[in-house]
DNA sequence: CAATAACCGAGACGGTACGTCGCGTCTTCGA
DNA sequence: TCGAAGACGCGACGTACCGTCTCGGTTATTG
């Protein structure tokens, strides 16, 4: 998933990749991912579509790390999930975050694409699990052991699943695309899970 | 979602349509969505190309009455959910049926590549959506209406979000591909969702 | 060249016939030879295709019985050749009504769309030329030998050769299409033609 | 008329331009015009279809261009036509090289298919005209116009007129393709001609 | 005076070729 | 020396017609 541009990267390749980066999000924004074409994008950045292909094999390792640059300059993305000792005040302010950063056309025409592009592409679909998804996956797991160890969440129950109730319902309507990602809705997912998920009175 | 087949299908269309259904489910799952095309799909079929363009404008739609096909000969969908009130009993059963489905080649190939397709075009998910998916999952509300009225299920949950709770989980996690749909998974989604969902001790 | 069509033919025959000629005629002076399809003969016909081929083998043999059928019609061809005892007056009576004929956008348009298919296919091509052009060209071998044994022709020259000599130059300006066929030019044609046909002083 | 490759050509264009017309000459030869296509063409040049269609617009350009190249590299066509003070040999002489050409099959069907498309379409006819033919009967005119001069033909006679009595039927015999061009039939040809352009012995 | 067979229009069918687009590779040429 | 520009072989696109093949629905005799 890093990026094949060596680290020691000259002054063109920094141009050109990110002319190629902010193209490559336009387009797909435009016209959808499956009429992005690379040659559109070279276009569109002012590039020969050599220089594309030098870097990267496919329109899809294209938009993977343009929705990577994306995640990391905007910080479209969670980066760690506060741990105030509420855990129903901590899962809400972070799931209210997320709604709206995949409610941004900015950024949500860009990753339903290239979650498209995962889905119908398994090899792909693996990359953008391990790179991008599970990373933030696991700090939601990190914050339900802490809730665990402290008595909030009962003991014995598997985190993972716990934590796909929470992010698999929030995807689902995300994917759907049929339904707004309000913070009414998230705070309703968080209330119904930790309910589930509290310790038995015994 | 209807078929664009006259209900009056004449002998032509019998045969045609038959082997392109069968020649895109085919094709789908050996080479994937996106190396899918029209003209492989009526050289399978022995079919010439203008017969499938003729009646489906896209591949997408080909796929989408195939997989519909699919769903109606098969069986491979919900038709309905028991109601022996015995609410978790009822949805583990479903659940199960539902994993096992989309844990058969024959069912997860082209459905993953219909859902990829869907993502990626609104319009195509859109009659996704409202004539594969909506009707199974209303029939999950019917259910959990059923469970509230009988005191199952805590008056004032909304219901759609309890269903979301359900399913999101299980298509989270068959859509990322990375961990399989064990019954064992259902079962235990199903226990902490109704802890959820349960009518409140006091 | 004779129609494929049985004598004997009955009112059906008789109107989807007519109906064909026409509108092939209508279309080849619309849109040209090459563009020509036997389904816009058809539809433009009101017929079903299926009649079109009952009875001709392809758009060839179509447009040919076309053309005939207006050769025959509207006495477009020369019938008969006069013999006054005048040979040039005979021959530009006959040489200035081909070149009306061939003038006519009625006639030329068909006709050279026809001759073109018989250039390009060699075995279209003798049909035409034994069919529609041959008899034509007998009758000036028949009146330049009357006029050869009055001694208005020098024995011993080959009247086939005379004969190109006059038809040849008017086919050739018809086919180049790039100068009108005037009265003028074929007297001229005539006139220079006579001289060298004309029996020497001695 | 002139080639659509410009001057500069690369060796891109070298390579691939020589190998079309070549394929073309081929196959035009092997199926006839009306069954040439540029599918063919490509796959025999062993090129990509896309490379004739970035040069040329259709099949009969590349035809056109195809014979154009024929004409400058065999000498197939008269360059000149020699002026030794006797007409009637020079003519002779460049009648009966035309004649061969034209029986030649390397160049007869190639140029046979092109005449009948330009006969067909009058846009590519005049194209064929302006660029390939008269540049050839102007040599006529000027042979004819010197031997006017020198009163070996009468002063008066459209010397256009004059130029079409031996080309026309040649021309013809050479379209209908129903008799040989034999040097017989050109010599005669030319006397007969000649002696129609004579001066009167007044 | 039905029935019945010939013939019709309509148009779907398996194909071939069209002319276009975009792929990923390769070459040229100017800065 | 590098990269934009873009030609290349390739292959799929979606369309137009080909010539063949059912389909029902009129005719226009025949039984």
């Amino acid at each position: 998933m890093s990026s094949n541009c060596a680290p020691s990267a000259t002054r063109y390749r920094r141009r050109s990749h990110h002319a190629i980066m902010g193209a490559t999000l336009e387009l797909v924004s435009e016209v959808g991912y499956s009429k992005l074409t690379v040659e559109a994008i070279a276009a569109r950045a002012g590039v020969g579509k050599q220089t594309v292909y030098r870097w990267w094999p496919s329109k899809a390792a294209v938009l993977r790390d343009a929705v990577l640059h994306l995640c990391q300059d905007a910080s479209g993305a969670v980066r760690d999930i506060p741990d105030t000792g509420d855990l129903a005040a901590d899962l809400k302010a972070v799931l209210r975050a997320t709604a709206d950063t995949m409610s941004h056309p900015r950024y949500d025409l860009p990753a339903r694409a290239l979650a498209a592009a995962g889905i119908a592409d398994a090899a792909l679909g693996a990359q953008l699990v391990s790179g991008i998804l599970e990373p933030q996956l696991r700090l939601y797991v990190r914050r339900l052991g802490a809730a665990q160890r402290s008595g909030q969440v009962e003991a014995g129950i598997d985190l993972r699943v716990a934590l796909e109730l929470l992010t698999g319902p929030l995807a689902f309507r995300w994917l759907m695309g049929d339904a707004p990602l309000t913070h009414a809705y998230t705070d309703t997912l968080v209330d119904l899970v930790l309910r589930g998920l509290a310790p038995r009175p015994s």
